[in-house]
DNA sequence: GCCGCCACTCAAAGCGCTTTGGATCAATTT
DNA sequence: AAATTGATCCAAAGCGCTTTGAGTGGCGGC
């Protein structure tokens, strides 16, 4: 059933019945009130793709994945972001639509696409790296876009929401050494995302402050998987000075950490203390009375409902300058720490 | 730059250039070439809104997102799976849109306006319950659908990929009471899944095979969280017949089970045993020279690729039959299986 | 020299919707 | 009584592509 046959069956023209359906005011509620009765009856569903041609919008917003590192690793976080943001679209009628990139060199291809043939009405900016171009390049094209995360050196305006990763592992450091840590190895995410910088750039700034120069051996950066957490904290470990404490960068690779201090026989949260960020992952709950991480905790999820949110608002209002909303993370203390160790 | 003007660049009518970029026989080499030309040159890219209307295919197939469980969980094999499908999609030029659905009845609703409004050509069908009342559905609709999972019970003819559930899970059991276990825990997914009713028949078949009847106090099912796994085999290992075994069904639950182990002093692999079923997902690598864990292996990501790849051809080909693959697992023997303990 | 054929090319219709620019008619105003 | 207004409704154009059906002109065969 399309309009012109629905038109048809209720003796009206295609305009009036369009405009019913889409509540404008120039049609009287009684006809207004047969059309959705006809619509509702005839399962009458107006096509996308014609309404998306003649609007000029897609009512879609598009997603561009780096699937990237070492593996083509996807981003565990990603599924809890996607609903997150999947939410607060499918609530206004838009729809999501994913691409996957690849290569770096692809990734522009992709945005010139997604404008041009038009498919999506905005993107969301995932995993910005420092310096990243992309922020110029959608700037240009006229794309309506928010990042999941901040751009470094960046002097463009442009919308983003992100978690404040400096602060948060700055007071981390800070709680790892009140408890008297001084050797505290980071594991980071890879340093070329954006993220990752910041939350070194508040791990060595707690440590300078505290009087401890951070140690090169002692710090980390690699894809965030739980044999990366398992294979660095067992040769920091095994070295010379160990470290007494773990900051880490995902709750992926915290695990691998507790796998490798289980290893080598030693107790989380006496022998060895560990911090770790925490998305909120809907199958890693970091939770019970005592949580078993100490962490960082920022939900992705919420992250995605509010970069959703704030994407529809730009598409909406072109002429909104751009936003920027910065999430504190809360600092859970859970089962992973303990004063540092005496030394022997 | 749209058609109508490239046309006009050229001198040449939309007819003409159309089909010099599709590709059509009726067209001169040389023009051809031209043609190719200027399209890259003004970064000409058709409309897919246009396109799609005109052609009546969307070039999008969507993924209705089962967002569940008790906390809205969201599969974590989620991404991986996607990163899977969308390779081989965008390397057919497709887009894959996602719909998140929230509550069971939702879910239909959503089937019919993908169609209705005809926003994509085709859908995967997401975690399969038993007796599946989606499939009638999609049938009915006539929507081109591919099932990642099958859905027992159900005697109509539809395409799926799916992993041999039952047989992995038999062959798993009969690994551990070959290694002498009897006390074999099952930890399984939540049941109405119909991957999860799958392997608890593989279980219990092999169990009865050896001779041993399958005990309700060690069988469990429920979203497969890590905390799920910690704290059903904390509460199993602390019951008055303690299992010597656990067989898992993801391996997230796998690394709760293993912080069980720990926690009560025990050396998994030792004395205590886990299977646990691996999706090899990028971000767990259950690799090593000898993995981690004794699991039944099996890429989502490939599955990913699979489903897409059929769901294509049903796409292209409306006539095709439905079709069928089942993908056996690997067993992987890794750490964290041994022979059963004596009894003292 | 005429016909038919092949290789190209084009004008125009159509996909299903929105939206512009009238029409129509009753009610109100002058 | 004529003109204005407001409330409804409509015909038709247009969104940017594909595709049908219809020309062109050049060429060999009779």
């Amino acid at each position: 059933m399309n309009l012109k046959e629905l038109a048809k069956q209720l003796n009206l023209s295609q305009t009036t019945v369009s405009r019913a359906l889409n509540g404008y005011p120039e049609v009287s509620e009684a006809t207004r009130l047969r059309v959705q009765k006809a619509a509702t009856h005839y399962k009458y569903a107006p096509s996308k793709r014609a309404k998306a041609l003649a609007t000029g919008r897609a009512l879609a917003i598009g997603h561009v994945i780096p699937v990237s590192g070492a593996n083509d690793m996807v981003n565990p976080v990603f599924g809890d972001f996607i609903a997150g943001a999947g939410e607060v679209c499918s609530a206004h009628g838009y729809e999501m639509t994913m691409s996957m990139a690849a290569k770096e060199d692809d990734e522009e291809k992709i945005y010139r696409n997604l404008k041009a043939r038009g498919s999506v009405d905005g993107v969301v900016l995932h995993g910005p790296v420092m310096e990243d171009n992309r922020v110029a390049l959608l700037r240009e094209l006229g794309l309506p876009f928010v990042s999941h995360g901040r751009a470094s050196r960046i002097d463009l305006p442009y919308s983003w929401v992100d978690v404040n990763n400096r602060s948060a592992f700055q007071r981390a450091t800070d709680l790892l050494t009140s408890l008297g840590h001084n050797r505290i190895a980071l594991l980071n995410g890879p340093e070329t995302m954006d993220f990752a910088y910041r939350r070194r750039q508040g791990y060595e700034h707690a440590l300078t402050e505290h009087g401890v120069r951070p140690d090169p051996a002692l710090m980390m950066a690699d894809d965030m998987t739980e044999t990366y957490g398992f294979d660095a904290a067992t040769r920091m470990m095994a070295a010379e000075k160990p470290p007494t404490a773990f900051l880490v960068s995902s709750i992926i690779t915290a695990i691998g950490v507790r796998r490798a201090i289980a290893r080598a026989g030693k107790v989380m949260g006496k022998d060895i203390s560990v911090v770790t960020h925490d998305d909120n992952l809907s199958y890693l709950p970091n939770a019970g009375e005592v949580p078993i991480f100490t962490a960082t905790r920022s939900s992705v999820r919420l992250a995605g409902n509010k970069v959703a949110d704030l994407l529809l608002q730009h598409i909406n209002d072109p002429t909104m300058p751009p936003q920027q909303e910065l999430l504190e993370v809360e600092l859970i203390i859970g089962q992973s720490t303990g004063p540092a160790p005496v030394e022997a």
